[in-house]
DNA sequence: CACACCTACTTGGCTTTGTCAAGTAGCATT
DNA sequence: AATGCTACTTGACAAAGCCAAGTAGGTGTG
């Protein structure tokens, strides 16, 4: 099946997410999508959106010698790009839970927030 | 904000699942949409996906004359659709869970089956 | 009847973003 | 030098949501 309408724009913020935990380079963050589970991530899907986050400065870029290829480019989030994370974090927040509704017919009680 | 790419994709499915619950019309899924947390759908983006949907015989229409406006078009889910509802539901569940793990590094242990 | 105002659906052009396929390039082994 | 890995680039393309404007039936007011 085509998840690619699925993916559209949640790609962006999983990117974003696995950079914040510690500076990496494009080859290892098609890895760490794999391991959670987005196994058909091509390069050329996740590279652009590299190009394009570090075009809008959410994130910054330093180029390193790899111990065996060609040179990495190593990726850093930026102040801006936290701060666009924790505003696409609650956005997607918002719109899962409605998807949630619509598909499950779950009114969202059965969140995590036990403690009132 | 943008929410335009994170829609993409799930909206068709959302509009899918309301249809799959009875018999209904645009104007009033509008309202479902809202209702659920989806309040800036508007009506030029709503259409098109039941277009859609009526083309790839996911739902089938009747039109019939409104008490209080122009005709109708009544959409209801067809076999075909209830099978591709079903397909969809997962491929989205699984692709929140790969969003979740990458967004919040729940290594999805929170799941529903504690009686496991 | 003419007009305004709801309800209800349609359409065209635009933008964003993922996909595929092919290409460039450094380095190691043979 | 040829092969094959790592690593990044690029161009053409398609899908789907968005906005704005348009069409049309019905009701109430004068």
């Amino acid at each position: 099946m085509d998840n690619a309408q699925l993916l559209k724009g949640i790609l962006e913020g999983c990117v974003l997410a696995v950079i914040e935990k510690g500076e990496t380079y494009g080859y290892e963050i098609l890895g760490e999508l794999e391991k959670a589970g987005l196994e058909d991530i091509g390069e050329g899907t996740l590279y652009p959106v590299l190009t394009r986050l570090d075009k809008n400065k959410l994130i910054q870029c330093r180029r390193a010698k790899s111990p065996l290829g060609p040179i990495r480019k190593y990726y850093s989030i930026t102040q801006e790009g936290a701060e666009y994370l924790g505003d696409f974090r609650e956005r997607y927040r918002r719109i899962s839970k409605s998807a949630d509704i619509l598909l499950y017919d779950n009114s969202s009680e059965m969140e995590e927030n036990e403690n009132g």
